[in-house]
DNA sequence: AAGTGGTCTAGACCACAGT
DNA sequence: CTGTGGTCTAGACCACTTA
């Protein structure tokens, strides 16, 4: 039998032994993708711990992301990307076709809901840093959370200052047909300069119920800011990416294959 | 008094109502970055319920990376970001300066430590599939771990066919100055192609041990494949980028500021 | 030596799905 | 109803660092 008892035998903790048990053998195949994992009692039995000890070993395999708890059903390897998403996807940081999303998807399925939600925001510290609003000024959010076949999938949020879209277009909660920032271009803060970064954390609990996310899954999280000609700020787009839901792929072609020499 | 007891107060689980009060505080400076929490006893006492629920409430933080574990001394917020890192890199998927990693490191400190592990190896099936090998068929592994202050910054390694390499620079340890595309160039297989994947995703066991992860560290996961001009693949490159010590961050200048009308 | 967090036990009650 | 996982309690022992 697999899972023999693990008291006294091996090296680490009972709850390390169990997830490493089981961890070799979703690797290896012996709990396929999908597959249903003993119940906790059996663990139990098995490896002559407590109950405590098994739940320890079961929540370190899906804090990894391995495993997830069906609530009382039981828990079950998950299915590794078994994902729609973003299959050469576009990355580019240059100018290609304009009004390309840099993370621009390509979908198959369909991706309705562009529910925009408009509101008068006082400013995240972030947002506001990046705006360089003084503090008591506030911000137009356009906030949605797009979705394909129905599930999340990513979050899209867009901030103005509010001195500068009043009025427009802009805090109308209808899609943008010729995009935000032509809009913005029209009010005379035309864009020439943007800053991306891209960081990789775990969610918020307002990202995970926006999103829907489970545990052990993080997120990217890219900010780009928007720059007029002299300089000053007028936008920020916060994209929030699940790690489960998102491959960022893209090709390069000719020579100086980078990545370094290793 | 901050903490004040949360039995039958508030809405969700204990550990859910603690978690929630100390994100707050660490939210809004009540707990600054570096400060140390109570420690469990006191929070036991403040929150009115056993030491065990505490912990629970304390583990969600670790693993949403807010907070770390002192062993022996306490909790304490974490510095985000408090990181040496790249600042203005490149994120180049187009060829600028030759033999440049398309997530070149720019360090005001040191990065020694190029200690290069080369061994042959029977290739992971994620490095089979790309390399478009048959079974049986190895591979040469140039591994290390890069470090920057003493401290592991990312993964690099590279993986090519055997048959390949058999015999070349590629296969001693050495740092190869001129750079292992290069050498590969000499070979006959100058790479005109390349793929890029990116996935976001919780550390395996092996990456927390090469790059001593604490929980609640997500890690990008770069997969380069290099081909020929006839299509061979003929290198693999996979990166994988700690959450807590990297900030993928671009420029873009010109017209057309993507990220999609919002 | 004292105090910290890390682990484990033993037992209890609950909400929720499928039978 | 039965069985599942989710939560919580109460108490114990340990390893480690710091004073």
């Amino acid at each position: 039998m697999e899972g023999m008892a693990v008291k006294k035998v091996g090296r680490g903790t009972y709850k390390q032994q169990i997830s490493d048990d089981l961890r070799q053998q979703i690797a290896d195949g012996t709990l396929a993708p999908g597959a249903k994992l003993p119940t906790e009692a059996k663990l139990t039995d098995q490896y002559g711990v407590t109950r405590g000890t098994v739940r320890a070993a079961l929540e370190i395999l899906v804090n990894e992301g391995l495993i997830i708890s069906a609530r009382p059903v039981g828990h079950f390897v998950r299915d590794r990307k078994p994902m729609v998403v973003r299959p050469q996807a576009e990355f580019r940081p240059r100018p290609y076709t304009p009004e390309m999303d840099a993370f621009m998807t390509e979908h198959e399925g369909r991706a309705p809901d562009q529910k925009i939600e408009v509101s008068i925001w006082e400013p995240s510290g972030e947002v506001a840093k990046r705006l360089q609003l003084e503090s008591g000024e506030l911000v137009v959010a356009r906030r949605r959370v797009r979705h394909l076949d129905g599930e999340p999938f990513n979050i899209n949020d867009s901030f103005f200052p509010l001195d500068l879209v009043r009025d427009s277009a802009i805090m109308r909660p209808e899609n943008i047909t010729p995009g935000a920032n032509e809009t913005l271009a029209e009010l005379g803060f035309r864009q020439v300069r943007a800053i991306d970064e891209i960081y990789v954390r775990m969610p918020t609990p307002d990202e995970v119920r926006r999103l829907e996310l489970g545990p052990g899954t993080p997120v990217a999280y890219h900010v780009c800011t928007g720059y007029t000609e002299d300089g000053k700020p007028v936008r920020v787009a916060i994209s929030v990416y699940p790690g489960d839901r998102h491959v960022i792929s893209y090709e390069r072609r000719r020579e100086a294959q980078p990545d370094s020499e290793a």
